[in-house]
DNA sequence: CTCGGGATTGAG
DNA sequence: TCAATCCCGAGC
């Protein structure tokens, strides 16, 4: 009889706080080449990150955290390490990690992976990803730092192949100049990561206004 | 309470 | 290019 589970190291254990408790920039990019993995009713759901976006702190206008404390941003002012799941455009959901260090709130979106199984259908795209993984709002603040709660990631499975690209983030025009920053991080080989939005154009950070001394 | 808009997607 | 569809945050 075939193994048809998905591949996955059996010794793999979960990312620990500590990799999510630095500046959300090196954990965005940190997390290419990691496996996001959701246990379910017995089945394993998993997939090789591929493409980020850090939502750095509460100055980002593109950032959720930017209108303050709210009840929807709350958990991104929280422990790093946990879950931010929310619904978008009232039919998709957005799967992100809280990250930080000493900043007051930030996160980083997951916006495609490369599926262990084919099976599990299209995982470009952060609405897509969350689909065939089966993450919803029910999984909003989970600690991601365990297994316990069937949502985890792993560390990758083998060295980067290539080095990593950045470009600026994608769906967030109305940010303006924080829309130019090169906060969007991919895997360039993966055919999981958009043509179209590839080499989506940034702006050198030293171009940029500096960013606000920390509070 | 109403109102405007969204870190997307898929169809036309 | 456009609409689906519901939640959130702002303002009265």
């Amino acid at each position: 009889m075939i193994d048809r589970r998905p591949r996955l190291d059996h010794e793999a254990v979960p990312l620990g706080r500590e990799f999510y408790a630095r500046p959300t920039l090196d954990v965005a990019r940190d997390l290419l080449g990691c496996q996001l993995v959701h246990d379910v009713d017995g089945q394993r759901r998993c997939g090789r990150i591929v493409e980020t976006e850090a939502y750095v702190d509460i100055d980002d206008l593109a950032s959720h955290a930017s209108k303050g404390r709210t009840a929807r941003a709350d958990v991104m002012y929280g422990a790093p390490g946990h879950a931010y799941v929310y619904l978008i455009y009232g039919m998709h959901h957005c799967f992100n990690v809280v990250a930080r260090d000493t900043e007051l709130a930030g996160a980083v979106l997951i916006r495609a992976l490369e599926p262990d199984d084919a099976a599990l259908g299209r995982t470009d795209g952060p609405g897509r990803l969350c689909r065939a993984l089966g993450i919803d709002r029910r999984h909003n603040r989970l600690d991601l730092t365990t297994t316990a709660g069937g949502l985890w990631i792993a560390p990758p499975l083998a060295p980067l192949a290539e080095p990593i690209e950045a470009s600026a983030r994608i769906g967030v025009d109305y940010a303006g100049e924080w829309a130019a920053r090169p906060w969007r991080f991919f895997l360039p080989s993966s055919a999981w990561v958009s043509a179209r939005q590839r080499r989506r154009p940034a702006l050198p950070e030293a171009r940029l206004p500096t960013l606000p001394p920390e509070a």
